[in-house]
DNA sequence: ACCTGAACACCGTTCAAGT
DNA sequence: ACCTGAACACCGTTCAAGT
């Protein structure tokens, strides 16, 4: 009795991500294609246009429900987290690289090669850099707590951020291991152990 | 009298690499186009098959010469290093991440998404391997110095190389700082003295 | 509101010719 | 050997219609 369907789709953006994130997994973000993309979802080719205005706006939503994400993780490894200012920021790259590794088409899009007009998309920038404040009031939680030393913490927190990202891209390029799952966390925590015990504040080593 | 030029262009290849790399430098990878490049270079649109059997061997070609440069900016920064391992290894990272932001268009084809097929270029992989074995020799020199860890070298290197990597693809999406060229050296030098720090070899840190 | 088909300008790639 | 033009199948995007 009551009108549960508009017209073919209700869902048609949702379904459009999905299709996208599906397709980006098994080849990648070049070959991506919204003709092929519609072809699969058995609607016109046109028709994703009524949800995104370009190809970019697409890759765009992907991205920023990406970072969303990726900062819940984020946050969720802060709550399970004990009260120690290293460890709490070794899980945080652990649970980082883990995002990464468990969501490669998205993260593969979230640092995708932009064009100079859309890196200019505020949004997209405000939140990667939620995600990056995370990591940044981490530090500078062990800083306060003169666990770490007391260099520029945007400095720090960039450093930290590469280690993960780096780890990241070349696991999910498969350049870093035979592409054996498991071995990628436990590269994850040797990183994470190194660069904390490198942020430590050390008694006078030079 | 000497035959000079054997038809339009005795160099055409080397030209077509030039103008693909000024070309992902200004805009990026996704939006390059042999038939562009082929007008700009006055030739018709089916010119660069004839020295480059698809798009995709074209980036092949270009990624293989940066590794390759690549490669021996590694060997100079060696050669102008000291005995000291950690300096050598700090140095290494540093002289990693100067080539990827003073080459940023061939870095990016050296890292771009390659698809499953082309993955497994050989002689890709080799190049790369090539250049990520100096890091490697020269972490173990530090192992057999004893200055650093004795922990699984292949894993250390891979710490190492993830970091260097990370610092460059931020760096050069413009993700780090509001792009300040020297600045990017600047963190080069704190990210490597902090994972040194990480792989040194303590007395009991736990 | 949401979907469709025709149309346009672009691309990668192939092929049969030209010098 | 190296270059060319025509041709094919694809794509992103726009527009005028359809329900």
């Amino acid at each position: 009795m009551t009108v549960k369907y508009t017209y073919h789709h209700g869902d048609l953006r949702q379904k459009i991500i999905e299709a996208a994130l599906l397709w980006i997994e098994k080849e990648n973000i070049v070959s991506l294609s919204l003709r092929s993309i519609a072809r699969n979802l058995g609607v016109s080719h046109n028709a994703p246009y009524r949800h995104f205005p370009d190809k970019e706006s697409l890759l765009v939503a992907i991205a920023e429900i990406g970072f969303r994400e990726l900062h819940n993780s984020l946050q969720d490894a802060l709550a399970n987290s004990p009260d120690d200012a290293q460890q709490r920021v070794e899980n945080l790259g652990i649970a980082y690289i883990q995002y990464a590794v468990e969501n490669q088409a998205s993260y593969r899009v979230m640092f995708s090669d932009r064009s100079e007009n859309d890196r200019k998309d505020c949004s997209l920038n405000q939140s990667a850099e939620k995600a990056f404040k995370v990591l940044l009031d981490a530090i500078k939680a062990g800083q306060q707590s003169e666990v770490f030393t007391a260099e520029d913490c945007q400095q720090l927190a960039r450093v930290c951020w590469s280690l993960v990202h780096g780890v990241s891209m070349l696991a999910i390029d498969g350049q870093l291991m035979e592409s054996d799952p498991n071995s990628v966390l436990e590269l994850a925590q040797i990183a994470a152990k190194i660069v904390c015990k490198g942020l430590r504040k050390e008694t006078e080593v030079s």
